[in-house]
DNA sequence: GGAGTATTGGACCGTGCGGTCCACAAATAG
DNA sequence: CTATTTGTGGACCGCACGGTCCAATACTCC
């Protein structure tokens, strides 16, 4: 029952370059044959294996979200504050080179089509939702070795975060240059001290 | 010189049609056929007057730019203080339904292209400029009102309060209701005072 | 009422899109 | 070796895209 030609391609390997692809061009402006080219296989194997664009789309934003989630759980767990960690978060929008042009794939995706499209804003609720979790997280973390003010809830904190994140996303790719960004997060932290 | 058969429709108007249908669906996922339609011309009016698709669309950008300088200019002074617009400014994001769900079409351009295409990165790159400027007179009025703290540079409060624009925009999008905004919002502005 | 000039409607074009389909390839079970 | 199962390459499809072109139209000037 469970013979057959086997797959010729690694699905981990091809997810992550449709995503990246995702990441970079946004939905729309990736084609078919974009995503082949990159992921290496042929339609047919795409059709059968990922079920179609938007399909592949979605499993894209999950792989991206759980991404995140590692990242950012491994980063604070390194970090020396809670405050430091999301100087880091903050800042690594105008550094790393991952980011800096290509923005973050959720926000990208929850502004090109999240009130288009039910299913992906679903799927993009569902990440915010995350992503102000494990900002919550270290702003607990923060509130309590004391390098964050312990006088505000911690999830309206997290939910303020989470807004200047995607803020920064998009002064970034509004042309903001790396001493920009620094200013704007001395100003943001400044509302946690 | 100056005769041959008169415009049957109005420039401003179908200029107006054209932005307004790009500020909603962005511009890839606008076709020519929405356009013609909204704008109620046909397709050679559209070339013969406007160019072409992008041309099209940069004129939109100067429009929106525009509008949103009057807008800015008109409701700073009716404001009782600095602080007061720059409140008003973020909350409406969560409030007017011209911005509820379409965002700011400046931003949403920023994200959907700017990296793509250098010509709409310019132009958003004036637009961002636009914008930090109208706030700089804000935060500067503010200051001199006393309603915002005149130990910090206007330049950098006024960076600082265009990303958190943006980010209020994405949030929304992402899928916050109004009283996290709210809440959102008033963390924003503890930075200012 | 021509002559001259600019706009307009819509047929037309090539291209690339997302998606389907099927003959063939590569594996296993007996 | 044969039958069966599953994956793969690529031809093919219909469609909608942005863009071009030109005959017909609606004006002004003389």
């Amino acid at each position: 029952m469970t013979n057959g030609r086997p797959l010729q391609y690694d699905p981990d390997k091809a997810l992550d370059a449709a995503m990246q692809l995702f990441w970079s061009k946004g939905y729309e402006a990736t084609s078919m044959q974009d995503l082949l080219t990159a992921m290496g296989l042929s339609k047919s194997s795409l059709y059968q294996g990922f079920g179609g664009k938007k399909e592949l789309f979605i499993r894209c934003l999950e792989r991206y979200r759980s991404h995140m989630y590692e990242v950012f759980a491994g980063l604070l767990d390194k970090s020396d504050s809670g405050l430091k960690f999301i100087e880091t978060v903050l800042l690594s929008s105008a550094r790393n080179p991952d980011h800096l042009r290509r923005g973050c794939l959720l926000m990208n995706t929850a502004t090109e089509f999240a009130q288009k499209d039910q299913q992906v804003a679903e799927h993009v609720t569902i990440g915010f939702k995350g992503l102000r979790k494990a900002l919550k997280v270290a702003v607990q973390r923060g509130q309590q070795d004391g390098s964050i003010r312990s006088n505000q809830d911690a999830g309206i904190l997290a939910n303020y975060l989470s807004c200047t994140l995607g803020g920064i996303k998009t002064v970034v790719k509004g042309g903001a240059d790396e001493k920009t960004v620094k200013e704007i997060v001395g100003v943001i932290l400044k509302a946690l001290a």
